[in-house]
RNA sequence: GGGCGGUUAGCUCAGCGGUAGAGCACUGCCUUCACACGGCAGGGGUCAGGUGUUCAAAACACCUACCGCCCACCA
């Protein structure tokens, strides 16, 4: 079986994946001989359509980590799963029924709910397949979903239990409301953008006149002018001379004509606007706090949807917030009590999902009380905190310990009701009069209400939970966790794989999730829910920009890895946009940006790329270049097991240990440094260090192996005897085998289709690569005198190709090379080990070896201890050039190592190493010199 | 206001105390019997600036400039 000529990956992907699926190689094992667990948590994607460019990135570096432990013979466990997310797909399924003309209220609530759960099979399938086409190896027998019934019934239990421990409450608060969406959001969900605004001056009348300064009015000033409708006092700062006479007066509020107190609080800032700050407990968080210490009113004139409600005066009633914005300055204005506007910039609160901005609202809400002492004595937040700090949890890169921490320690109660239909409901249970009964369902609601002594009607809230509150359990919701039990009493899976070994997630979500985890998981099951927190980078585009659907910069994996053309990819781009204007934009930057479209790269390449990308930082551009070197390295790799096959497949590959192996040093160099790179793999996996791991598949593939071994190799199969022919083909095949073996994590399909072929001539069996076992290294395979022999091996035929090449020799024409081994006699036999090698890879006539240097104008390099000597007609006057700049360059080494070795302190203060190093340096340098200058002389 | 990053070759980025690196791009030569998705050889950098620490700094400390991100209740 002969293979292709170049890496045709289409094909290979799709034999490969169902077969490695059917074949159970996924599936968690609970073998009771592999004492090493190993387990990664899928951060469960949102059901919210298909994935982007995050997720593969994510994936890839998971599914390395997983292929890698299996392969080291841990009980591995991938735990898939997807989220329903929300408010997110709410929001996507009502914009589909909306372009069809169905209002989500029309359907109803039970109608509604069941559209959504069409929209997560689909999405739900995509997300899937997509995973699939990535080469994901998760064990998707255990696939959860976070609206399951046992994920489901984890999110009662959780819930019922923190009520009962007094950790969950429900109040009315001031909470953040989006207004478009009608539900309340959690502080994270809002986002704070600095935006052009005015600051409006406004004159508080005096209700009793200023004896002492003579006042007429207090200035308030004011970015929000038509929350004065719900003002119930203004403030100043105690110690305000201008001001504190005046508190405990009264201002008339202009527009409500209502008198309202002067009252002092420290919060105000006496240097800041006009020092007078007007108090709207039911529209704004700092002033919910001066109304909360003051004991003050709550006038609430907003409704539901950010219009002016019945509190404030007629003529305001029904209009839009900033309609009424307008108005209002207009009639402060007629009613002269307006004194200026200037120009402000602010910071506005905008919903993370609807743009729209946020308005603080009282309503009645569900709390997750994040600082209040459990039974155990300590906070949730304290419990999360403590976690990280006694090294239990380790973040990787360590620095994202900061901004846990800070998180943690400044945190507010969590709001988790949301006004929604999609999500877990919330398991409470009211009576006519308010009673509120907790309960994992209506019989045990209705037993609480019969203790308590109601016998009247029960009706469940309607609200949902925070999609995050289910996702803050997936590390032990997903493990079918029995919350009646102790955890000794768990399943195996619990027993095995909680904590779970590493979490692989992006900085985005680290409040969001990483710590709520923490803080559920420890509160819940006393255990913390992951080893290793390893958080990486965001993908973002070529020029670093969010990838967006609204800038129509997104990127699908699977386009990468399929290809497409570039009227789809316009297509795919400009379709379904939320507005339609950009269309023409978007278009003409992705025809600039793909004029052809974007060739196909394969599932490897793209994965290769992932890998190469995760440098430890926070931004990751996206270069669609890297991923088609990648492609290349792909068919390196391809072209190299081609060579390898036609020199040994149905040959004898030392598969017979009997028979004699005479190994060379290059065999032993490439032996050598394949126990480098499996000691680099090692250390890069266990510091998630992907981008090292690559390079080093990288380097070791095309510079080592390619670019000499099989060269050497190819000398030693024309020259060598049967012994030594052997031993190369050995080695080829078995190195080979090692590196696919080694990569496969993370290039699994190209790895595996060679492997098929590699194997057995490398006296290897087994129906798949992914089931060997992980290459370590063998430092005693490590052999410093071949090391040594091929760096001088290198170093020769570099200089050789260098003087050919300055030479203007074509690389077909062979030229006779002539080697002077000077005074070093010995130096003779180590040498004329290597001229087959030098010949055939500096394509020479012949390579002499001789005591010195023959006259005559020639080319002239120094290796080593050695003299090259090309044998060709040579431009004098461009020898001279050559050599004089080769001289001066070199001097100017020699005069660096000088000054540092004459250097006293360096000498005495330096490790010896060091100095020892510095002076081989300069000698090196110095006889370098002399003989350059030597031949230099000849030239005249 | 607090915190965290970044600034290294034209581009994208490694390196984080001991001779400035990679990939892509660029130049020259080559259809050499694995690979032109290739080979060989090259050009290209006062490592943002400054001050310290050190025998030695791109790397460590401090400061400055610019870029970026996160958190926070200045009306």
């Amino acid at each position: 079986m002969e293979l292709a000529k170049s890496f045709e990956p289409k094909d290979i992907e799709a034999r490969w994946y169902p077969r490695w699926e059917e074949s159970g190689y996924f599936k968690a094992g609970l073998a009771p001989d592999k004492t090493a667990n190993f387990c990664i948590l899928l951060p469960p994607p949102n059901v919210t359509g298909t994935l982007h460019m995050g997720h593969g990135f994510n994936q890839t570096l998971m599914d390395a980590l997983t292929r890698y432990h299996r392969m080291r013979g841990d009980n591995t466990l991938w735990q898939p799963g997807t989220d329903h997310a929300g408010i997110a797909t709410q929001i996507v399924v009502e914009r589909q029924l909306d372009a069809q003309g169905i209002p989500r209220h029309g359907l109803g609530r039970e109608k509604f709910i069941e559209k959504v759960w069409e929209w997560k099979k689909y999405s739900g399938d995509t997300i899937t397949r997509q995973m699939r086409r990535l080469g994901t190896s998760p064990d998707w027998s255990r696939e959860r979903f976070t609206m399951d019934e046992g994920l489901s019934h984890s999110v009662t239990e959780t819930f019922v239990r923190l009520f009962n421990e007094g950790l969950i409450y429900r109040g009315k608060r001031l909470v953040n409301w989006d207004p478009k969406l009608h539900t309340a959001v959690s502080d994270l969900e809002v986002v704070q953008e600095e935006e052009d605004g005015s600051m409006w001056h406004i004159r508080y009348p005096l209700v009793q006149p200023d004896n002492i300064h003579g006042l007429t009015h207090l200035t308030v000033a004011t970015t929000r002018p038509e929350t004065m409708l719900g003002d119930v006092a203004v403030m100043v700062h105690p110690e305000d001379e201008r001001y504190k006479h005046l508190i405990g007066l009264k201002v008339k509020l202009p527009l409500c004509e209502r008198d309202i107190p002067i009252i002092a609080d420290e919060y105000v800032d006496k240097e800041f606007g006009t020092g007078v700050v007007k108090v709207t407990p039911a529209h704004d968080f700092n002033d919910y706090a001066v109304g909360q210490r003051h004991k003050l009113e709550m006038v609430s004139i907003l409704t539901l949807d950010a219009k002016i409600n019945e509190h404030a005066p007629k003529q305001y009633q029904g209009m839009d917030r900033f309609v009424a914005r307008k108005q209002i300055v207009a009639d402060l204005e007629a009613a002269g009590v307006f004194e200026k506007a200037e120009k402000h910039k602010l910071k506005v609160p905008r919903g993370d999902r609807t743009g729209v901005v946020i308005e603080p609202m009282l309503t009645d809400q569900w709390f997750v009380a994040m600082s209040k002492a459990g039974p155990q004595g300590k906070s949730i937040t304290e419990q999360a905190l403590e976690c990280v700090a006694s090294g239990e949890i380790k973040f990787h890169p360590e620095n994202w310990v900061n901004t846990y921490n800070q998180w943690l320690n400044n945190i507010q109660d969590w709001c988790i009701s949301r006004q929604l239909w999609w999500g877990h409901q919330i398991p409470a249970w009211y009576g006519v009069n308010g009673e509120v009964f907790v309960a994992r369902d209506e019989a045990e609601a209705r037993n609480l209400a019969d203790k308590a002594g109601y016998a009247g009607q029960l009706d469940r809230d309607n609200d949902v939970l925070d999609t995050w509150f289910s996702s803050a359990l997936w590390p032990f919701s997903t493990l079918d966790w029995d919350e009646g039990k102790p955890f000794a009493q768990q399943n195996d899976f619990v027993q095995r794989y909680l904590p779970s070994s590493v979490l692989v997630t992006g900085f985005d979500i680290i409040f969001f999730w990483v710590a709520r985890m923490v803080m559920m998981t420890k509160h819940i099951t006393g255990k913390i829910p992951f080893r290793d927190v390893y958080v990486h980078g965001l993908i973002r585009d070529a020029e670093g920009q969010k990838m967006s659907k609204s800038k129509g910069n997104v990127l699908d994996p699977i386009d990468l890895i399929d290809g497409i053309a570039i009227e789809d990819l316009v297509k795919k781009r400009t379709t379904g946009l939320m507005n339609p204007k950009q269309s023409e934009q978007i278009e003409k930057r992705t025809r600039k940006e793909f004029p052809v479209g974007i060739p196909a790269f394969g599932t490897d390449a793209l994965r290769f790329t992932f890998a190469s990308l995760a440098s430890p930082g926070r931004d990751i551009k996206f270069d669609m270049q890297r991923c088609e070197g990648y492609r290349n390295f792909c068919n390196k790799l391809w072209n190299a097991t081609r060579f390898v096959l036609m020199n040994c497949d149905g040959r004898d590959v030392g598969l017979d240990e009997k028979l004699p192996l005479e190994f060379s040093a290059p065999d032993k160099w490439m032996i050598s440094v394949l126990q480098q790179a499996e000691a680099g793999m090692a250390s890069h996996f266990a510091d998630y260090r992907f981008d090292m791991a690559a390079r080093t598949v990288y380097e070791l593939v095309w510079n080592t192996y390619c670019d000499w071994y099989v060269e050497l190799a190819k000398v030693q199969i024309a020259n060598g005897n049967e012994a030594q022919q052997r031993a190369t083909r050995r080695t080829l095949v078995r190195v080979l085998e090692t590196i696919l073996r080694l990569a496969h994590p993370i290039i699994p399909f190209i790895t595996e289709e060679l492997w098929q072929s590699v194997a057995p001539l490398a006296g290897k069996t087994g129906d798949s690569i992914m089931m060997q076992a992980y290459p370590k290294t063998d430092s005693s395979r490590i052999d410093q005198d071949a090391i040594a022999q091929v760096a001088l091996l290198q170093e020769i035929i570099t200089a050789c190709r260098s003087l050919r090449s300055e030479m203007n020799l074509s690389p077909a024409q062979r030229v006779p090379l002539i080697i002077s081994y000077g005074i070093a006699a010995g130096d003779a036999i180590a040498l004329n080990a290597l001229a087959t090698y030098i010949s055939g890879l500096a394509k020479l006539s012949e390579v002499q070896i001789v005591a010195d240097l023959p006259g005559g104008d020639a080319a002239i390099a120094i290796a080593g201890n050695f003299k090259l000597m090309l044998k060709v007609e040579i431009d004098i006057a461009a020898e001279r050039m050559r050599l004089d700049k080769e001289i001066e360059r070199l001097q100017g080494e020699v005069a660096k190592t000088q000054a540092k070795l004459s250097n006293a302190s360096f000498v005495d203060r330096a490790p010896a190493a060091v100095v020892e190093q510095e002076r081989k340096r300069m000698e090196g340098f110095g006889a370098t010199v002399s003989q350059l200058q030597m031949q230099r002389g000849k030239l005249g």
